[in-house]
RNA sequence: CGGGGCGUGGCUCAGCUUGGUAGAGCGUUCGGUUCGGGACCGAAAGGUCGCAAGUUCAAAUCUUGUCGCCCCGACCA
């Protein structure tokens, strides 16, 4: 390709609207440009990359058993409705009617689409299993659209469906789709981790998040250095501590006026956080619920979430004060069962003795309180948020943290959607029965993001080589050179390389400047110091690496080197 | 949804407090000189000052509304 013929409007000054990295060298190397918040034009270059990783995963989706479709992206209300995902997904969802004034969807993502489609189609098990995928654009009216393409309202994922008969057969399809996404992102160049997660709206128990490494990420990943154990903040759990002998106490009530939060109770009482009962209050549509968390630990309302199991909120300090007569600051256990409150309570209570809690009294706390004896739990759970230094689930080794951005999702999904949509088939007993389903997404257009995060300097972007636009670009630094360029991009070219050719009639530094920016991963220049020594120079992107190629080997060395590049990231 | 900020040539921004001829740099076009890390000189084109209403003799500037965009937060007692 010929610069000059070419269209990558890059930008001197940086955008005044971006805030990361790959935001900032998407717009300045000329990929895209916005439309509206959260929606994006990709320009050709960033069409290459796109093109790259598509080809990628499908070639991945192929191997593993899946097979490409295209499904609407406009879609009924109805079958959104029948899943109860209509009213669950809300202001997420972009919704528009039709001339008949009926209900539409952009869809967000396809489950309930692939599942009645299924459902009209499959009618044996011998039919079965079936690995389906669709990569297209997707809709998510996103609270708050950011970083450019990393979180966009339109964006393109691939989502594969799997329909097994049963359990074994949804673990195969997920094993297989486990270790289709390790080689995906491992192709694409990509350092990433895979890590237990919350299942969220899409529902289902199983789940693996594949996390590409960068402190931007929005993600928070808790690991494991001594073990395999890694999980995102909300799935993620620790050892309990161990239970210590102590001798309980007398129940005592303490005044501490105006003695409110953690910080302030422990401080004036003297004691570690970790003495603390957190009390926090909860209400659901007919009740309120006490949680119980230590105090040095927060909760995790996602656990929360999965454990209750319907809507429910944090309840307002004037309904406690009018409904129950608590104070906010000074609430705690002992006593709330007579109030009709239901107490759930994070495992690590259960280990707590000698504790303080508020006395459900304004300015008043009770010490050395002590489960069973001064008060009982309905439910333990594990309903913390882990953090940093907490021992491993696994190994009891410290787990660290780290941050990632999350390109890949799969779900064991079971029957959620098989069995609200009626999608069944006939088992080879005659039985009737439910899809056995599982979900695995990537967010296509993220990776580029994501790869840009971990792959750049203050010069530009540096494009790990299987999803660089080009492989090879050639700089003509001035007119004596451009015979020699140009003979060399033939030859490349015919060789099957991908070259950008850099044609334009502009001063050196800027087409260094460009090139550096672009981040294509190998670079030759043809200019009047090295020409007349019959050679060219050659830059490696990605080390910085300066080298000098004679004349007549520089197809030999490139394709060598794009070999070499190609198996680091191959597996 | 709450709070904050910003909308002025393609881009980055100044001008607004104190109303009176709309500016700079970059980019673009033309001419010339240059030519190894975003050149220099000269000339030129290019703006309903987001939109609407109001105040005023007069509004980019003041007031109100509205739309868009960016950032932070969304309750842990």
């Amino acid at each position: 390709m010929r610069y000059s013929q070419y269209y990558i409007p890059t930008l001197r000054e940086i955008p005044a609207d971006a805030e990361l990295a790959s935001h900032k060298l998407m717009l300045r190397a000329g990929m895209i440009r916005k439309s509206s918040a959260g929606i994006y034009s990709f320009l050709p270059l960033a069409q290459r990359v796109l093109k790259k990783i598509i080809r990628i995963v499908e070639e991945e989706m192929d191997r593993a058993g899946g097979m490409q479709v295209l499904l609407p992206i406009v879609q009924p209300a109805e079958i959104w409705k029948q899943s109860g995902r209509w009213d669950v997904y809300g202001e997420e969802m972009f919704r528009l009617q039709d001339r008949h004034q009926r209900d539409f969807c952009l869809g967000p993502t396809h489950e309930e689409m692939i599942t009645t489609l299924i459902k009209n189609e499959v009618r044996s098990y011998r039919e079965l299993p079936l690995r389906i995928y669709q990569i297209q654009n997707k809709y998510r009216d996103e609270i708050r659209p950011r970083f450019g393409v990393m979180r966009a309202r339109e964006f393109i994922m691939k989502d594969l469906y799997s329909f097994d008969r049963d359990e074994e057969g949804l673990n195969r399809s997920y094993q297989a789709m486990y270790e289709a996404y390790e080689r995906i992102f491992t192709r694409c160049g990509l350092a990433f981790r895979a890590v237990e997660a919350d299942s969220g709206a899409i529902g289902g128990d199983v789940s693996h998040e594949f996390m590409v490494l960068a402190p931007s990420g929005e993600a928070v990943i808790l690991y494991c250095e001594a073990c395999a154990y890694a999980a995102n903040d909300e799935k993620a759990s620790a050892a309990l501590p161990p239970v210590t002998m102590e001798e309980l106490l007398p129940l005592e009530k303490v005044a501490t006026p105006g003695q409110a939060t953690v910080p302030e109770v422990t401080a004036f009482l003297g004691v570690n956080p970790d003495r603390l009962i957190k009390t926090l209050f909860y209400q659901t549509d007919e009740e309120f619920i006490a949680v119980l968390v230590r105090g040095d630990d927060e909760l995790n309302e996602i656990k929360l979430g999965n454990l209750i199991n319907k809507p429910y909120r944090l309840a307002s300090p004037e309904e406690l004060a009018a409904k129950l007569e608590l104070p906010v600051g000074y609430v705690g256990p002992v006593g709330l069962k007579d109030k009709g409150v239901k107490v759930l309570a994070d495992l690590r209570v259960k280990t707590m003795k000698n504790a303080v809690c508020g006395a459900n009294l304004e300015d008043y706390h009770l010490r050395h309180v002590n489960l069973e004896r001064d008060f009982t739990v309905d439910t333990y759970a594990d309903l913390r948020l882990a953090k940093a230094g907490d021992p491993c689930p696994h190994c009891g080794h410290p787990l660290a943290e780290t941050r990632g951005v999350e390109v890949g999702h799969i779900f064991k999904l079971g029957t959620k959607y098989s069995k609200a949509l009626g999608a069944t088939f006939r088992d080879e007993d005659g039985e009737e029965k439910p899809f056995i389903m599982g979900c695995y997404g990537i967010g296509i257009t993220r990776i580029i993001a994501a790869a840009i995060e971990q792959n750049n300097d203050q010069d530009g972007i540096k494009w790990p080589l299987p999803i660089a636009p080009f492989q090879v670009t050639i700089l003509a630094l001035g007119v004596e050179q451009q015979a020699v360029a140009e003979e060399i991009y033939q030859e490349l070219t015919a060789a099957g390389v991908e070259v950008l050719y850099d044609d334009r009639d502009e001063r050196p530094g800027v087409k260094f400047k460009d090139a550096d920016l672009i981040g294509i991963p190998l670079r030759l220049t043809v200019g009047p110091k090295s020409m007349a020594q019959g050679e060219v120079e050659v830059k490696i992107r990605r080390s910085g690496e300066e080298l000098r190629w004679p004349r007549p080997e520089v197809t030999s060395r490139v394709l060598a080197f794009l070999k070499e590049e190609n198996q680091r990231h191959s597996n």
